[in-house]
RNA sequence: GGUGCGGUGGCGGAGAGGCUACGCAGCGGAUUGCAAAUCCGUGUACACGAGUUCGAUUCUCGUCCGCACCUCCA
């Protein structure tokens, strides 16, 4: 199928026309969680917005393979471990699990291929190898290391020179680097930390291995879409470039690099070290599963590259204009999507102007139908209309029960003072009564 | 210091060289016993300075400010 997609290269930092390898065939990965602690809202970012990608290129062109990974070893799950006393696979399976379910909440399918690290230990291991055949990578210390001044164009992507970075190295440079920028491939573990053999002794890959290793395997040299947030720009795609490149005789790793910008909390990033994040999670326990939609259409209210700033009203405002979308299309069966939403989503993902199209197709009473399938197109409206929609609706209760009877009745002999004082009642309850042509609902503040 | 992204009405947030979205809130009205919901109406905002142009908020340069990456981070 014909597509105008433009997206915006990193690698090139310009909007270029999207051209797949095989237009039948689109491939795209996207760099996933560690899984050693709940997903914030942050992390969740890039599942929206590349599952909003992935539904787009799967209507556009028809078959799309999608792979997300699960880096399942780390530093940081060995240091949880310790801390708690779990083993590792005790750890990485919980948290993979939440993930899993936290990201179905927010509506974003499964990809098709979840490659977790450790099952991809013995390609990233000949990996390695290669790279030091080719004399891209030493071994020191236990350590095999990439060395960076090894490849010319290195920093292509972060716009970063090899000269620069070995003038401006600020951190305490580990000895067993011949070079400052030169990074880790494979590193020695402890009796105590988990290892695998190999050529180098016992010991477990360094973090931006993985990646290089699933794409070939699963995809080969080259594939269309490499996806992830900003802060993996440097060094982590950059490193994977580097790796892949020269181990494929220059190929390149993805022909597009798209990276999401950062949820942030008063204008200033969402993070673990910061402190300021709120998980996923915990807001589906707060507000219940179906929050999911309304921080689903929050991360997609601005551009995916521009910052968007999290806040609880941003959702419930949201989800006010779900619920009104929910009670518009009650009964209408989704048709096509609109060829106004799929314009803008095909210029870069533009989602807020898609999401503005909506708003403009939910006043045509004759575009029901394309309201609907192009709400799905984004991953929302995709639930069955019920009453239960709105966050904070009341479960039946015995007494409140009562007490709208008792209004009703009053409203019936037109004794208004008492209705009121019933509904002043309520009030005092923190719930605010609305008389709709179906009977009164109750709502809480 | 280097690199990148920005500064748009009360708030959120698109956008294109000239036709100045959209949502929320606000205000006025219809409707309602009163509210809620709904419907109608209502707002010329684009950091600053210079330049290009018949015309710039949109292009160019400079200034100021914000955020981010350069160390693990989506």
């Amino acid at each position: 199928m014909a597509s105008k997609l433009k997206i915006y290269n990193t690698l090139t930092n310009k909007k270029e026309e999207f051209k797949p390898i095989d237009p039948a065939h689109i491939t795209m990965y996207v760099c996933g969680p560690t899984v050693y602690d709940f997903a914030h809202v942050g992390n969740a970012r890039p599942v929206v917005v590349f599952d909003t990608l992935a539904r787009l290129l799967r209507h556009d062109f028809g078959k799309l393979t999608y792979a997300r990974n699960i880096t399942d070893i780390d530093d940081k799950i060995i240091e949880a471990s310790q801390k708690s006393g779990e083993d590792i696979s005790v750890i990485t399976e919980k948290y993979a699990r939440i993930y899993e379910e936290d990201v179905a909440a927010l509506n974003a399918d499964m990809p098709d291929i979840v490659p977790k690290a450790t099952d991809y230990i013995e390609e990233m291991k000949s990996l390695i190898s290669d790279l030091i055949e080719k004399d891209h990578a030493y071994e020191a210390d236990g350590h095999v290391l990439f060395q960076v001044s090894t490849m010319q164009d290195y920093g292509g992507l972060s716009n970063r020179s090899v000269e620069d970075l070995l003038a401006g190295a600020r951190v305490d440079v580990a000895d067993y680097k011949r070079e400052a920028p030169d990074f880790v491939l494979w590193k020695p573990s402890s009796d105590a930390q988990p290892g695998w053999d190999s050529p180098w002794g016992r010991g477990r890959p360094g973090w931006h291995t993985e990646c290089s290793a699933m794409i070939e395997k699963n995809f080969g040299k080259t594939i269309d879409i490499h996806g992830g947030g900003q802060d993996l720009i440097f060094p982590h795609h950059e490193n994977e470039i580097a790796q892949s490149k020269c181990s494929h005789g220059g190929a390149n790793l993805a022909n597009h690099w798209m990276h999401n910008g950062y949820l942030t909390v008063n204008g200033e990033k969402m993070s673990k070290s910061l402190g300021n994040f709120v998980t996923v999670h915990e807001l589906l326990e707060e507000h219940g599963k179906n929050i999911g939609e309304a921080i689903r259409m929050c991360l997609l209210t601005a551009h995916y590259r521009q910052p968007v700033d999290f806040s609880s009203d941003g959702i419930l405002q949201a989800n006010k204009q779900l619920t009104k979308w929910y009670n518009l299309t009650q009964d209408v069966t989704a048709t096509k999507p609109a060829e106004e939403i799929l314009e803008a989503l095909r210029n870069d993902l533009n989602t807020p102007k898609a999401i503005m199209e909506l708003h403009q197709l939910a006043k045509d009473e004759n575009r029901k139908g394309e309201l609907l399938a192009s709400a799905q197109l984004l991953g929302l409206l995709y639930r069955k209309f019920d009453s239960d929609l709105t966050v904070g609706v009341l479960e039946a209760n015995a007494e409140y029960e009562a007490w709208l009877s008792e209004r009703e009745e009053a409203k019936k002999n037109k004794d208004y003072a008492t209705a009121d004082k019933i509904r002043d009642r309520f009030k005092e309850h923190g719930i605010t009564i609305k008389d709709t042509p179906d009977g009164p609902k109750l709502e809480f503040d």
